[in-house]
DNA sequence: TCAAAAGTGTTTGAACTACACCCATGT
DNA sequence: ACATGGGTGTAGTTCAAACACTTTTGA
């Protein structure tokens, strides 16, 4: 099987090169978790637990199996330590440096996700995970700050071209709420009476008629998502 | 060394599989190559060597080497296939289906690259390769047709954000020349004068005070790229 | 009645679209 | 002189930003 691809791949002016060298790259998925709670970005990190980055966190990863697709792989991983399933997945680009990992050459594909941190019950504790502010996270382990600040940066690139932001907010959400998270993940303060209109422009969301609860000021309408909008398994763009 | 990798991944609950398992991925690239001529915008391939697409053209691929970065890999390959240097390459996405690959697992990573074919020579004869019209590509081995579909999406997006479509044209060119590589990129026709205003508004190109020669007709301005917009060696965004 | 947030419209400038005529050059 | 593309401006529209007051509810 193996050397079926090293053949598959003789043809240009490559050395030849045995086995051992070309199946010493190990495969890894990355996932940036992304949750929001009270005007605030979090994402889920885990303590490393490589001796050469002790006290320090990492990204949830693990190492790709020979019989699954990368997607596959991030969902296996967002199942395993947190319990999600259907969760929104987008691959962000991938990372191959030599030197990136301390225990040899891994190379990883980084996949952001978006969750209801409030609604979702997670297996936090079980595996050592925690929610921490994006804006406060200084230090990771391996290169994990860059491939964060990247996962970041492209989801602030989509936000307002795509309806992804309401994986983030349970179903019923108020327009405050959802300028919340716009304001969250830009890292920036909207007019509200401009949102509004661009939100309606947009025509993501539905007026479900119903008013928020327990709340001690005027209650604001609650919005749905429209139906149809989003594809949760598409695994690129 | 790669006990050690498996070692570092263990903290999840994942089964303990032995090294064979793990190291059964190989990892290629793929570079879609972009060219420009006379109003066509052209993609370089090469004729699949693998008995299963006989006959049909795939993206010029390679596998990546344990010592070499992804992005290295991607640029040995142009080099090695067609003499090109100091190109422009930007990743696009990881494949990682299972099966995309008849011979076995191989995921791979896709970079487009964007050059100016009328001036660069390439070694197109030693290697079977040839230019082919974007527009006319309808099969390729693999899933490279899908490759391509999305390299020239990514493409299209951000050709008028940033500006990289001059690595599709010599150092000096007319505006004429500028609009209709845009409109290859795009599919679209555009309008003259709105195309020269906006142009001149993002600030990209200088005014060389030269003409072009040798043209039956009255000969146009002559641009250059402006200096220090364009970061070659950027391996992502 | 107060605090706190909900809800709502208008004005201004910038950018985008559509569109037509004269100019410079080679043959 | 003519054919070919080079070069330019204006009017109408759409889009983005700035900005303030009234309303509803709970305490």
């Amino acid at each position: 099987m193996s050397e079926r691809i090293i053949k598959a791949f003789k043809n240009a002016a490559i050395e030849k090169k045995n086995r051992q060298d070309y199946f010493n790259i190990a495969v890894s998925v990355d996932c940036v978790i992304f949750g929001y709670d009270n005007h605030e970005l979090y994402v889920l990190l885990m303590q490393s637990d490589l001796e050469e980055f002790q006290g320090l966190n990492s990204l949830l990863g693990d190492l790709v199996r020979p019989s699954e697709d990368l997607t596959e792989a991030s969902f296996r991983i967002l199942w395993e330590r947190t319990g999600l399933q259907n969760v929104y997945l987008e691959q962000v680009h991938t990372f191959g440096k030599v030197c990136r990992h301390p225990s040899g050459r891994v190379i990883t594909t980084a996949y952001f996700s978006l969750i209801d941190m409030q609604h979702q019950q997670l297996n936090i504790a079980e595996h050592q995970l925690d929610w921490y502010p994006v804006r406060k996270v200084k230090r990771l382990a391996f290169d994990h700050l860059e491939i964060l600040q990247l996962c970041l940066q492209q989801l602030q690139q989509k936000v307002m071209e795509r309806p992804v932001v309401f994986h983030l907010l349970p179903p019923l959400f108020s327009l405050r709420e959802l300028q919340s998270v716009f304001e969250a993940i830009l890292g920036i303060e909207l007019d509200r009476r401009n949102f509004r209109k661009k939100i309606a422009i947009k025509d993501w969301i539905i007026d479900t008629n119903t008013l928020e609860k327990e709340v001690n000021h005027r209650p604001g309408k609650l919005y749905k998502l429209k139906a149809g909008l989003v594809n949760n398994f598409r695994p690129y763009q």
